[in-house]
RNA sequence: GGCCCCGUGGUGUAGCCUGGCCUAACACGCCACCCUGUCAAGGUGGAGAUCGUCGGUUCGAAUCCGAUCGGGGUCGCCA
């Protein structure tokens, strides 16, 4: 069968003469009553089939009453179109098939929605058929481009040394951490193997192995809330490298996924090497966030020394209570409205636990907005000169904790930057957020929690605080940010026992509870360990980021819905009793409860 | 768990704010017939939705109110 076959897409004017079977979907069908015209498609694109009554009877016979997303076979003669009926739509469009033979594969029902076109579907009528979304043009390309961004990838890496090496896909459930997935054991009636969030432990006891440089292409899955950019399983391109630093580590990403970004003509390729480097301080300062989209500036500006001693009460109090006074700068702000502030932005504030959001516009005679009279002349100066507002502007500013204060201008920061069109749609920034702090403080439990992971090394110089003042020691973990969205982090990791026994007590874990933990590493590390670190960039985020597409759902064939179920199989499903039988399980009585 | 948005023939929308003219409109699709150069084919005719569900207000509800279900976004969460 596929000896013969021509793909549909395939026939050129160069062609023209040859015999050709052609198989596909009937994209659309014109019947004129004589002639009948079939728009026959496969993955590789469409070819009009021409029926003639009078040449071939049968043929036109059979093609009388085909529908579209029939499968056909057509046997014919490829010949030129006159040049008034030449498709410039389509790449075959200068040809055309006239059948000798047309045989129906099978018959389809109409389609739920129209497979021929992108045009807008409710999602979850998409996804109860994806094998037709599927089919559609729009992910088709997803799909493929999702494949040789993959393929590239794999070749990049393997050209640069690494091996890949497979890890299990059940492991032990590691305490710290998202929600595992747990799979029971029949074995050990009440223990369970957990799906893996990521290869961590085994990619760094390969390095112990001597594998020098790992990559694997690889599953995790994270039982945790979904976004438009999480799924509960996902893929990652997970590395690790022997007796290397940051350097290279970025090295070996950026030629891997830069490679892969072009040959895939990725939007904004070609992307150069080497990417920026941000430290997350500056990072924090400036954009508000440690992911900052860098297409637009609109910069976070400090204006605590200004509000410390201003008449306007809510700067000065919060000021004198330990905050700061951060505010943004938005260029032609003058067509922000009271009630645009005080309605959608300061929702946007108030998502990240800001009490509130004042607001100044410029205006040809002075400063106008509610607060303006607490504010003395030479303070709105100040407040000019350090937003470097201009008339016609707005400055929007947040008193507040630090930290809240910066997360609310970011978020606004990022908000505005979009809604008011400030970077074009084919501007990608790729760039590395460095110099993490090590750890961070739980806003729940008030405890100490690494910042990106326990192994993550300590940066040298603040080795001596990681007992006395833990929260101002810096990491040597890193982020790859596109176009202000994570899609890699990473670190160089501690090797050294002793490190990470203390990295093990400042959060609070002792030695007894290490060895119970991860007695395994700590063990294999005694064994020599090479100095190693890696990163894991996030394939699906990379080729959303890519194709322009604004949900991970769109770039991955069979995804889960935002309640992680999969709507086309319906699961996750109920199971017999005898099944949980076996494995020594009993449900609680709130589970059996319909739902 | 919180907040926000959406739910009207097969698909996508309009109508909803300001209840009655809705016996629910439009486009695509679907069905039948006509048509020998169409390609978003064209022409003629036709079928198809009690407006997510339940309850309330009203003389009257797609429209107002409440609850609930489903979907999406987001915060929390994601070492």
């Amino acid at each position: 069968m596929t000896t013969l076959r021509t793909p549909c897409g395939a026939p050129r004017p160069v062609d023209v003469g040859k015999t050709m079977t052609v198989y596909g979907w009937v994209n659309r069908w014109r019947d004129q009553g004589g002639l009948i015209f079939l728009d026959l498609r496969d993955h590789s694109g469409i070819l009009q089939i021409v029926l003639n009554p009078q040449t071939s009877p049968a043929a036109h016979a059979a093609a009388h009453g085909v529908r579209n997303e029939w499968v056909l076979r057509v046997d014919g003669e490829l010949r030129m179109r006159d040049a008034e009926h030449v498709n410039t739509n389509l790449e075959t469009g200068e040809v055309e098939l006239h059948a000798g033979v047309c045989e129906v594969l099978a018959v389809a029902k109409t389609p739920p929605f129209a497979v021929n076109e992108d045009a807008e579907v409710e999602e979850q009528l998409r996804l109860r058929y994806r094998y037709l979304d599927l089919r559609r043009p729009r992910l088709q390309r997803n799909l493929r481009a999702r494949a040789r961004f993959i393929a590239v990838i794999r070749t990049a890496m393997v050209e640069q040394g690494f091996i890949e090496v497979e890890t299990p896909m059940m492991i032990r459930a590691t305490p710290e951490g998202a929600r595992d997935y747990l799979v029971p054991s029949r074995v050990f009636p009440g223990s369970f193997y957990a799906l893996p969030q990521s290869p961590q432990l085994y990619k760094q006891l390969s390095m112990v192995a001597g594998v020098d440089r790992y990559f694997q292409i690889a599953r995790c899955m994270r039982d945790e809330d979904q976004r438009a950019d999480r799924q509960p399983e996902f893929t990652q391109l997970d590395l690790e490298m022997s007796f290397v630093d940051e350097d290279d580590v970025f090295a070996a990403v950026e030629h891997a996924i830069s490679s892969a970004w072009n040959a895939c003509e990725f939007r904004g390729s070609p992307v150069t090497t080497p990417f920026p480097r941000i430290p997350w301080p500056e990072a924090m300062e400036r954009y508000g966030v440690d992911k900052p989209d860098t297409r637009f500036g609109m910069h976070l500006c400090d204006l605590t020394d200004v509000a410390r001693t201003s008449g306007f009460r809510v700067f000065a109090d919060a000021v004198a209570s330990g905050g700061v006074v951060k505010a943004i700068r938005v260029e032609g702000g003058d067509d922000l409205t009271w009630s645009e502030i005080e309605g959608r932005l300061l929702d946007i504030a108030r998502a990240v636990k800001a009490k509130g959001l004042a607001y100044l516009w410029k205006r040809a005679d002075g400063w106008q907005s509610g607060i303006a009279k607490f504010f003395t002349a030479d303070e709105l100066e100040a407040i000019g000169a350090a937003t470097g507002a201009q008339v016609g502007d707005c400055v929007l500013m947040v008193a507040d904790r630090s930290g809240i204060a910066a997360a609310a201008l970011g978020a606004l920061r990022n908000h505005l930057g979009r809604e008011r069109k400030l970077y074009g749609s084919e501007r990608v920034d790729m760039l590395w957020i460095t110099n993490f702090p090590m750890f961070e403080r739980s806003e729940e439990t008030g405890e100490i929690t690494p910042a990106h992971h326990p192994f993550t090394m300590v940066n040298p110089d603040d080795l001596d605080k990681l007992e006395s003042d833990p929260l101002s020691v810096r990491s040597r973990a890193y982020d790859l940010v596109v176009n202000g969205h994570e899609v890699a982090s990473g670190s160089i990791r501690i090797t050294d026992p002793d490190v990470q026994r203390r990295v093990f007590a400042a959060i609070g874990i002792d030695r007894e509870q290490a060895r119970r933990k991860f007695g395994f590493l700590l063990e294999a590390f005694e064994y020599g360990a090479p100095p190693h670190g890696g990163c894991a960039p996030g394939i699906d985020r990379l080729v959303m980021e890519g194709l322009g597409e604004e949900n991970i759902r769109d770039v991955i064939a069979f995804p889960k819905n935002q309640q992680a179920q999969e709507v086309m199989t319906d699961a996750p499903a109920p199971v017999d009793e005898s099944q949980l039988r076996e494995l020594g399980l009993a449900l609680l009585p709130r589970a059996r409860e319909p739902q």
